[in-house]
DNA sequence: CTAGTGATGTCAGTGACTGTCATCGACCCT
DNA sequence: AGGGTCGATGACAGTCACTGACATCACTAG
């Protein structure tokens, strides 16, 4: 039997995720989302570089999914083509979990700080993927002017999707947002 | 004669640029810039909300203006030729301060915190723009879409004039990123 | 002349984050 | 079995960003 519970990790996500709900990002200590967890707060601390990172531990792997998805698009494929394979393969993976996407969502559109927070993981998500494109034979400004593209349709089709009643699937609001930015970008 | 120097806010600004290009933004801390300024550091925070904020007190005119000359595009512009009249606008602002934008873009991409304030700054102009094409007519996810291309053009076109050799003005870079972004979003 | 205003100073907090050293089960080697 | 190392955690002191409360005092309106 070993010393400690285990995944502190994932009890400290668990944690903080929800006290942001009860009582607010800022209404709640490092340490009550330690204590929370069975933890110190210089233990937190360890596993997460600040008190906003616990919220965006799954960053790394949303970003490395778009990127090989793109990375294995046809050679052929143009850029916004290879992007939107990389947009299908995010939508899938956030199948069935709608509801946990919304409170996370809601928790961080509430607090700036946070919202700062997710908008440089979409900043480095951007960076990924230009770096991508460039490595497919794409050049600048293409590549960065594509990548940040691909981002915003990511961002607005997600947003729509949490917020839409029914049960349309992710990928479907993507796809919306893809095939309107495209109209929008040719002057319609 | 009056009791304080003035420009209180002018003079905590350029102390902080100053120093944040000295020793870097983690190295310098607040009571330093008071104090370069002739000032406590309790003032400094009356006059910036946080240490990150002093470098950012233009992008609330930047906005406005931007969204000026998106408003004033003739109604029958599609949103991304309003748009195309705003990106203009701005490049003119930045005519003659190149030097400067360089000096304050260089502190602000050295570290994380700093570039995370710049994206949400961006944000909001994005969300400002959003609601200008709304009230031009423009319906969700267009205007959203439509706003994010906006600033994404001004961004890389920014970047791109900062990182020119010769002397092309902003205006020019960032059309060409605007064409570059049409073609991306046509397939080429 | 007097009361009020507004920008600043002073001071005592709170809480995020860091450096450092101690603890002690698990595991390995002999 | 015994001893040594390792790795996750705890304990504790410290720095600094940021806040609330109250004092100061040149300037100004009446």
């Amino acid at each position: 039997m070993s010393r400690w519970e285990p995944n502190a990790r994932g009890r400290l996500a668990e944690a903080a995720l929800e006290l942001y709900r009860e009582r607010g990002y800022e209404q709640t200590t490092v340490a009550e989302i330690a204590k929370r967890a069975g933890l110190t707060e210089r233990t937190f601390f360890r596993h997460y570089a600040d008190k906003r990172e616990v919220l965006f531990s799954g960053a790394g792997e949303l970003q490395e999914l778009f990127v090989r998805a793109v990375a294995g698009a046809p050679e052929s494929a143009a850029p916004i083509d290879a992007l939107a394979r990389g947009l299908d393969a995010v939508s899938e993976a956030f199948a069935g979990r709608r509801a946990f996407a919304r409170a996370r969502h809601a928790v961080i559109t509430a607090n700036a700080e946070l919202r700062e927070r997710e908008l440089i993981k979409l900043a480095s998500l951007s960076a990924a993927l230009a770096e991508t494109l460039r490595r497919r034979g794409v050049t600048e400004p293409a590549a960065g002017l594509a990548a940040e593209a691909g981002v915003a349709v990511f961002k607005i089709g997600f947003e729509r999707w949490l917020a839409d009643d029914g049960e349309r699937e992710m990928a479907e609001s993507v796809r919306e947002a893809l095939s309107v930015f495209r109209a929008v970008a040719a002057g319609k």
